[in-house]
DNA sequence: CCATTTTTGTACCGTATCGCATAAAAATAG
DNA sequence: CTATTTTTATGCGATACGGTACAAAAATGG
């Protein structure tokens, strides 16, 4: 019994493909007003193909949303690693973030703003599922930020105001999300998360 | 030929309250999530009434976009002439808006975030005359926040600062929208707009 | 070459959707 | 009391929705 081949009739998508095509549609029209319809257009393949494939629309839904929650991150992560000092780097990865909401990277070719802030929001109050979700989101987007700035100031700053910092300018990429999704330009966008780093990161840590 | 009193048969309902349960609805669901069905169910009429008096499905929701605009701003106007001095004022504007966000006035009755900001951003990149709107209430909530700050600081600062400084305080409300969305406590974010407002607007001018 | 497994594609089911057509109801005008 | 005006109420109509049943297709196992 060999198992290194699968048995039956082959795939004639590659998943992560589909996935990236499945997101651009949510991404774009958020999940109410997205039809499976939509999306099997979009993605060639036909429904019941997908929902073997993915479950349900709300399946596909959180699927996708997980998936841009961690390409989002290691997305971020990358562009902080390119510049040194707390400010410095937040900057670049707010700058980063921007790009990617106003359709400036490979991700997608739209400004379509951030899809958990943009999309996920609006179904929270129906559904517990999607609440949570969402929390997750941001919290680990606090934390992601908490933690870039606990490791570049090196004790300097005390942990509570480490966090209320990180939380900080997550309240304005949010808002930065929203601008985006509103056809603001990147370059007005990204002028204003530049000093909205310098007033809410303390300049006493040297940078 | 008096016209005093109207010809026809008299309307059952009160148009400015059948308006308040359909801006709940909306604001509740979303445009694309909620339903026609839905909105005559809450109001008690039935749909080629509400069809001829507000409209489609569309001219509804921006009709009750509009409104909330308005009562937002009167709403957040009140709030800050309570208080005296621009930090206070401000952090007195942003705790009110927190008390609506997450249900603490008798606008509504739950945390349901800023409507526009939590329901017609999501719309946005489909159709451009929502995008027009959200663009519209973030416009005019800059502007709000910048007349504000210009009114109280009486010249102490530059125009461009006041400027920046409102469109910050702004991104970080949008951001408090989203959270109160989330479920977040309203303790909570009045906690990170008080701080925010300490961090964002110049101390040296008095306050 | 036939059985087995997995995916594909067509077609369908029941329901929900928005908008409107049409008639009944309720008021005023004369 | 009749004509006119306006709103209400029932119901239709065409489409769209999510999900699934079922058979054909395409691969492997022995």
């Amino acid at each position: 019994m060999k198992t290194g081949t699968k048995r039956g009739r082959p795939r004639k998508f590659d998943e992560d493909e589909t996935l990236d095509q499945i997101m651009q549609v949510f991404w774009k029209n958020g999940y109410a007003a997205t039809s499976l319809d939509q999306i099997a257009e979009v993605t060639g393949l036909n429904r019941p193909s997908l929902y073997s494939a993915f479950g349900s629309k709300k399946d596909m839904y959180l699927t996708i949303v997980d998936r841009f929650a961690d390409r989002m991150h290691i997305y971020l992560r990358e562009a902080g690693g390119k510049a040194t000092g707390v400010r410095p780097r937040l900057k670049a990865i707010l700058a980063a973030a921007i790009d990617l909401y106003t359709g400036q990277t490979e991700l997608n070719g739209a400004p379509y703003g951030c899809l958990a802030i943009s999309t996920l929001q609006t179904e929270a109050v129906q559904d517990a599922e999607f609440r949570e979700a969402l929390d997750a989101v941001i919290t680990r987007m606090d934390k992601g930020i908490a933690s870039l700035i606990r490791h570049e100031t090196q004790g300097s700053m005390a942990e509570t105001d480490i966090k209320e910092a990180a939380q900080h300018l997550a309240l304005i990429l949010h808002g930065l999300s929203i601008r985006a999704r509103a056809g603001e330009a990147p370059g007005v966008l990204k002028a204003l998360a530049e000093s909205a780093v310098d007033k809410i990161v303390p300049a006493s840590t040297g940078n």
